[in-house]
DNA sequence: TATTGTTATACTCTATAACTATA
DNA sequence: TATAGTTATAGAGTATAACAATA
């Protein structure tokens, strides 16, 4: 075991995604602060309203795998920042509706635009198949335990 | 730009990146945490110091792409816990070189054993050419930007 | 009793500047 | 002046328990 030729631990999985995934994160990063004064969990929920609209609290959790308490804080200063607005549903009133504001979906446009040209940088030379396959693998990979 | 519709924020690379990290590394920091009271940063240390036998704290830097002051308070912890051991060099007193203890070394078989199997219970399933290919992908990733 | 979302708290992780001791 | 490594500090990120309001 101790001279186990056949397992070089650089090569282990949670330690290269790490590497690339602060890596890859870090210039993004900065646009979203510097340019917004965003935090990434801000990020996250302000794109998945982007996409999804209208989401409570518990839907986003779900589809991002973040936690309530995470959803809580980011969603509120997404609210003092207006970039969002809650709406407590008529039925059940623990809940709240969340959607962007005007200015929120500005934001979030401006945004994905940027993460888009960002994403094509870092797959650039990339086959659009392995790109494709790549990405179908972490999916399965944030998935799995 | 607006209704953009080729390309979904959900498929961002940053993002999987992160979440499949963070997913993948949850269970795996718990048994390093758990049974020897390490820290990340420390765990990267400790293996290449078992890989390499030999380095100085600059040389781990570069390996790991690790900012000298964390490697500085890595060091630190694991010389307390007498998992290695610190000699100054004689030509230049400035440089230290590390080395693991026979009691560090133990530590390291042990993980590097336990990261081996979590390694391959991750990629279960998937045909060994796909495994590297995914690897050198990633390290790739973590060396660009 | 269970669930939605909030607050409090502690810990982990990162980034940066300022420092020391040597060169 | 520059380099190897240390210390201080602030900010970002995470995890957990306890809580209020509602169901």
């Amino acid at each position: 075991m101790h001279d186990d030729p056949d397992f070089d631990v650089r090569g282990f999985l949670p330690y290269l995604l790490n590497q690339a995934a602060e890596a890859s994160s870090l210039d993004f990063q900065k646009v979203y602060k510097d340019r917004y004064g965003m935090l990434r969990n801000e990020w996250r929920v302000l794109f998945h309203l982007g996409i999804y609209t209208r989401m409570t609290a518990s839907e986003i959790g779900e589809r991002a795998q973040m936690h309530k308490t995470k959803i809580s804080r980011a969603v509120q200063r997404l609210a003092e920042r207006r970039y969002l607005i809650r709406q407590r549903d008529g039925d059940d009133r623990r809940v709240e509706h969340l959607e962007l504001t005007a200015l929120g979906r500005k934001v979030y446009d401006d945004l994905r635009g940027i993460a888009k040209d960002y994403d094509m940088a870092l797959v650039e030379g990339m086959p659009q198949a392995e790109v494709e396959r790549l990405k179908t693998q972490l999916e399965a990979l944030a998935r799995r335990s």
